[in-house]
DNA sequence: ATTAGCACTCAGAGGCAGTGAGTGCCAGCA
DNA sequence: TGCTGGCACTCACTGCCTCTGAGTGCTAAT
């Protein structure tokens, strides 16, 4: 069945009503609101066939009416008006990305915290699942019994670690296991580091205080993490804020699943349509998300590949303006990551702050 | 007034049983469970007197007794058997700490999400709060627009930056950059990078470009924040498990302080006398924790300097239990940090599971 | 097609009695 | 003198009832 011009507005205007309030949307609020003279009569007949066709729900016999999962997925993908940010808005995101994106490794956390601070959901940030390489080894000789291992990951992230040793090694040594890492280790994925190539590594370097073994052991630590734990949420409390998570059972259900990062992993791979991606409540897959949305927008991280930020928040979310936000959120992390160098490390301090303000005056 | 020994095992029986339960303790119950071979009468006589002691509270006329914050305190100071660990929970914990404390940067937060799964409260770490200075510099080339920064700060934490450049520098002249700032940016705090240090570099280098204000920056970024953020908390969502926090206002509120990193570093310089530390209720200072309590352990983070882990919850708390577990995680902290070298993440790998173990059979 | 009017529904609030866990106190007993 | 059994009392909690009011669906009139 069509759905008429004026069942939309109608549509909208509960949707809009229910974002605001939480509480059910009777009639005669929307015979005022929704700017269309008619009566609550007339409304009354137009919600009951939206009822009846599945885009609105009653609670009870005599409570106002409520949008169905099906919808806000009406709402989502034709009615809501695509909120335009303010300057201020943007002002306030731009601020928060420049201070924060300098350091490649905290900045999914720090995303995530920028995302949940600018929309006033728990914020998701997945990093774009690849498996790194190392692109280049470097060991940084400190006394007789420490050094420090630099490696530079095929994804641009840099890690380190002090090693502390429990005997003395000198600088030629550490030279030299630094030249043969950088030979043997670099390109290669974590699985292409085994017993064997350790074992032949280590007699090339003549190394038998299992020296070896141990930057060999750092590198798989890293490749691994790279690989694997890059997602990480920010403001779960926020949820208890709102009326739908009042419930201490369902706020610690969601809450619980949503601390366990492999449960955000899965939110990557999800196909793709444009920028921003809604899924509302019951289109979840998991079952802790049912009465939930997500709200997911994709950003470039190079290469090609691609991460996701995204907020968390009841079905009855804000969606257009989160979307919003997170999009252009998404658009910034892009540029600073990919197209525009120089690197933000760089540019924050380099560059005004011109990297991302062109997108919007 | 003196407090007789039959009180205190009354008292003790009416705290242990009221921690296990979260349920007001009745005269009846205590009769049974105490050992004491008196009737109920009899327990309700002294039930009275400790109340009107000041350290039992009644919630209405007709309830049991629930202790008071004064009667935790005798709790704890007097009464509670210590928690002896099990083996299989000092085994647990020894794996977790292998495991996770491997990379100085990551350690905080790490070491709070172990304290957070082994008492099953929110647990935070907090780093011994120090003005750091950088123990040494190196710029790795990489090529010829992108070069690594590398500092080893005198907490022996690694930091390091990727930085991208708008133009290119010769491998020489990044040479040149890390000596200059071998020689004048080690061993200086944060305040002490002043411009005209900054300016003064750039002449002797003879950059024009920026570079040296950029890596100047890098470390003004890192030392402040060695100094100030080093505060996480882990598993606040174990809160909602909780009768006392099923109140969404209370948890919320709590989180919400929680949430806040500024506030957790306020537990620092507290005076310590043992090596741990109860707070209950309304012992604390912030007015959001006044119904809960929090439970410190120090830890020896070498240079004579400590840190803190601890554990959130409601007064309420098996104190005893997760006193034991702190205690036992901060000693571990403190070998893995000072005395016993290896340092961790190269012990992790060398050493079986020595490290902590004669601690406890 | 729209609307005014009306009967109907039902969650939620408020009031009220019954229940039971727990208390305080007293009188009797060791 | 201290302990105990007994008893009256208190009061949160529960279930039950009624009342209220927001909101509905339907119908008859416009």
């Amino acid at each position: 069945m069509e759905i008429s011009e004026r069942k939309k507005r109608i549509l909208a205007a509960v949707v809009d009503e229910y974002i605001a309030t939480a509480e059910p949307v009777g009639s005669k609020l929307i015979a005022q609101k929704s700017g269309l003279s008619v009566s609550s009569a007339t409304i009354r007949n137009e919600l009951a066939e939206l009822t009846s066709m599945g885009y609105l729900e009653q609670p009870h016999t005599s409570a106002g009416r409520v949008p169905t999962a099906q919808g806000y997925r009406m709402y989502v993908n034709e009615l809501m008006d695509r909120h335009r940010l303010s300057i201020e808005e943007t002002e306030e995101i731009n601020r928060s990305m420049q201070l924060k994106i300098q350091q490649l490794d905290k900045m999914m956390s720090d995303v995530g915290r920028i995302a949940a601070e600018m929309t006033d959901y728990p914020a998701l940030a997945l990093a774009a699942r690849q498996s790194a390489t190392i692109k280049r080894f470097d060991l940084i000789y400190v006394d007789s019994n420490t050094f420090i291992i630099v490696a530079l990951l095929s994804t641009n992230a840099v890690k380190n670690r002090l090693m502390h040793l429990p005997f003395s090694v000198d600088a030629m040594m550490v030279q030299k296991l630094s030249t043969v890492f950088n030979a043997s280790f670099c390109g290669i994925t974590e699985d292409q580091i085994t017993p064997i190539l350790i074992s032949s590594t280590e007699r090339s370097t003549g190394d038998t205080m299992g020296l070896v073994a141990a930057i060999a052991g750092f590198a798989i630590e890293v490749l691994s993490e790279e690989k694997s734990s890059q997602a990480v949420i920010a403001g779960k409390a926020k949820l208890l804020r709102l009326p739908e998570y009042q419930d201490p059972v369902k706020a610690h259900s969601l809450m619980n699943y949503l601390s366990d990062s492999e449960h955000l992993a899965k939110l990557q791979g999800m196909d793709f349509g444009n920028d921003v991606k809604v899924i509302i409540g019951p289109e979840n897959v998991a079952e802790e998300l049912r009465d939930s949305s997500v709200v997911l927008a994709k950003y470039d991280a190079g290469d090609g590949t691609q991460g996701l930020i995204g907020v968390v928040g009841p079905t009855r979310m804000d969606y257009s303006k989160v979307a919003a936000k997170l999009s252009y959120i998404a658009e910034g992390l892009s540029k600073a990551l990919t197209g525009s160098k120089p690197m933000p490390g760089f540019g924050a301090l380099m560059i005004p702050d011109n990297t991302m303000d062109k997108s919007k005056g």
